[in-house]
RNA sequence: GUGCCCAUAGCUCAGUUGGAUAGAGCGUUAGGUUGCGGACCUAAAGGUCAGAGGUUCGAGUCCUCUUGGGCACGCCA
């Protein structure tokens, strides 16, 4: 995956779509305002009178404006000020002048249809303006610069190191990976920042079962993925303690002895820690995820208590009888929390106070958004509240990516019941399956390394099945159906990428124009205007999900982009066509949607493949 | 008990800041392709948008209540 921000934004501007939007929303402002002077009518109109739709279809028209609003304000039938606006629109050939292409904007005609105002883009006018952008910035046509540039932190992944990666890890850093990238591609300045829970008493159980049942053993003797390795102990602890009660005592005494800095236990500590880390980062290689800065709970869980002290002394916070310091919260409908133990020892939130603190200091942000699972809202609402109160301006600008859980068709996923999807279990299964639909295809001496086009397949299925469904709501994950490669599925759409790519690579054989000479008016079927303004709104829509931070509205797009393009190129000769003005103007177009599905498709996390 | 979240086709999910006839995929049924890669394309059937009130010119979308489901409410993380 290149990474995108660092190779500078030759694309930069706003979403083409957004200006084309604003400026025939502002157009359609004055003209009604002039037909209100013309009127006689001496009243304001209201800033949200206007508001920029899509018409059902494309015959009606490109943006439609629904003029319920101001029948109100001109004492008319809101068709008759369609019809009247759309006359004073066309009249004076306004069309939101200006010649397109380069950042300008797009002219057209206005139609009334009921109660409606519709506007007819300037296809021409539109298509040579995207066809423009796309061959200049090629893939970088859906960045922008909508976000300006600001500052965001993005929190997700926090593994614990007792155990590997899980299903519900992989929507976590699914969504994580994907708002970064979108933000980033929105033109903000991202930081992905990971947090790994390194201490801790079920840390210390993994380490005794393996103190006193290893044998020495090492991922290396046993031949096992070292998270997994790690991960096996932490289950041989449970087994030990059930025939052994006071198994879980020595583990106490572990992890008493790590916070005395007992050489020994540090040490094996450190060791277990590496493997199970080491096994992590080659899952986080192998799904496409990675950090700006890794901070480690073992260092950050001291770093809360001086603000809490320093809290208790200017009366935020109190002292309990037994020395327990708490934060009262009744006020705000959160309750009382215990924000420091009597024997002066960080909770969760203490050692979440410190690390926000220390981000703020390391990377002044203009926003840090957790991407963390909705079952800790409470943990959220408190953390954000309790760092107002100690006066930090910046807790207003934290915000909580909740989202749901996954749960299997059976229900929720129960470590005891051996329920739960192991991440590379799942990963290695999607990669075998893509590996054999290559093979039943054929088309083994095809892709250059049958490895790595499986596994990108199967990468791909998986966040695209992932991020479909909107972040706060819990999904069902149906191993069944998400190893499926048809239909709405990420390898679908990827499907169509390398269809396209394939027919680039062909088109060496055949005489194309140069751009420059492509005449756009023959572009002029139906289906060929829908497909290119699915192309010209991909900026808009990916600056949409960055500022939402939801992914799923552009998987939902790109899905939207690849059917079309695969009923069209179904249904018309692209390569093929005899004339060759219209093969160039439709090789440009086809090229322009697999530059489009280039740069979008990585934006949530779904390799884009020249082949497969 | 209190608070938060969710409820749309048989199943899994979309549904733009409230706007024109509620959409996909899977599954079911019936079809298509002398072509640039069939991981394809077309069509049919399938809906009381959980229920009841309310706000509005207009509600799947906003408000209230009810029902059903999930989560949280630890000196765990």
């Amino acid at each position: 995956m290149p990474l995108q921000g660092l190779l500078g934004n030759n694309h930069a501007s706003k979403p083409l779509m957004i200006e084309v939007r604003t400026q025939w929303t502002d157009l359609v402002r004055r003209t009604v305002e002039r037909l209100m002077s013309e009127m006689d009518i001496d009243a304001e109109l209201p800033s949200d009178a206007l508001v920029a739709e899509t018409p059902p279809n494309s015959e009606l028209g490109d943006i439609a404006f629904p003029l319920f609003p101001l029948a109100r304000v001109l004492r008319r039938n809101p068709a008759e000020i369609a019809e009247r606006v759309a006359e004073l629109i066309n009249e004076r050939g306004e069309g939101v002048g200006g010649e397109p292409g380069a950042g300008e904007t797009v002219g057209g005609q206005a139609t009334a249809a009921g109660p409606y105002l519709n506007i007819k883009l300037d296809r021409p006018g539109l298509i040579r303006s995207v066809l423009r952008g796309v061959s200049k910035a090629g893939a970088e046509w859906v960045r922008s610069t909508a976000l300006g540039g600001s500052r965001i932190m993005v929190e997700f992944s926090c593994p614990n190191t007792n155990k590997p990666l899980h299903l519900g890890h992989l929507r976590n850093d699914a969504l994580g990976e994907s708002v970064s990238r979108l933000l980033d591609a929105a033109g903000a300045s991202v930081r992905r920042v990971n947090l790994i829970n390194d201490r801790g008493i079920h840390i210390c159980q993994s380490m005794l079962a393996y103190l006193e049942l290893g044998e020495g053993q090492t991922p290396e003797s046993t031949g096992r993925k070292s998270d997994h390795f790690v991960g096996d102990w932490y289950v041989e602890f449970h087994k030990l303690s059930e025939r052994d009660p006071s198994a879980k005592d020595r583990a106490a005494d572990l992890l008493r002895r790590w916070e005395q800095d007992d050489a020994e236990v540090v040490e094996l500590w450190k060791r277990m820690n590496r493997w199970a880390i080491e096994g992590i980062e080659q899952t986080y290689r192998a799904t496409g995820v990675r950090f700006d800065a890794v901070y480690y709970e073992s260092d950050t869980y001291r770093s809360g208590r001086d603000e809490i002290h320093s809290g208790l002394e200017r009366g935020v916070f109190y002292r309990d009888d037994d020395g327990a310091i708490w934060v009262d919260l009744e006020d705000v409908g959160l309750d009382r929390k215990v924000l420091l133990r009597a024997d002066g020892t960080s909770l969760y939130v203490t050692q979440d106070i410190g690390t926000a603190i220390a981000r703020y200091r390391d990377w002044p942000f203009d926003r840090l958004i957790y991407v963390v699972a909705s079952e800790q809202r409470y943990h959220f609402a408190v953390l954000f509240t309790v760092l107002g109160r100690l006066g930090y301006e910046w807790a207003e600008n934290l915000f909580h990516l909740s989202y749901g859980m996954v749960n299997l068709p059976e229900g929720r996923m129960k470590s005891r019941q051996g329920t739960v999807v192991d991440a590379d279990d799942l990963l290695s299964d999607l990669t075998g399956l893509a590996k054999n639909e290559i093979v039943s295809k054929g088309r083994e001496a095809e892709v250059d390394d049958i490895e790595r086009t499986s596994r990108d397949i199967a990468v791909g299925a998986l966040h695209y099945y992932l991020l479909s469904t909107s972040p706060n709501k819990d999904m069902v994950f149906d191993p069944a159906e998400s190893i499926s490669f048809a239909g709405n599925t990420g390898p679908y759409v990827q499907y169509m990428g390398a269809r396209i790519s394939s027919m680039i690579r062909k088109s060496e054989g055949y005489e194309l124009l140069p751009t420059e000479e492509i005449d756009v008016s023959l572009l002029s079927l139906p289906e060929e205007w829908d497909l290119m303004k699915a192309v010209a709104d991909m900026p808009a829509v990916v600056a949409n999900a960055a500022a939402t931070n939801n992914p799923s509205i552009v998987v939902a797009a790109l899905y939207d982009l690849a059917k079309q393009f695969s009923r069209y190129y179904h249904d018309h000769p692209i390569l093929t066509v005899n004339d060759v003005g219209v093969r160039s103007a439709r090789m440009a177009l086809a090229r322009s949607v697999a530059e489009t599905l280039k740069g979008t498709l990585p934006l949530i996390g779904v390799p884009f493949l020249e082949r497969m």
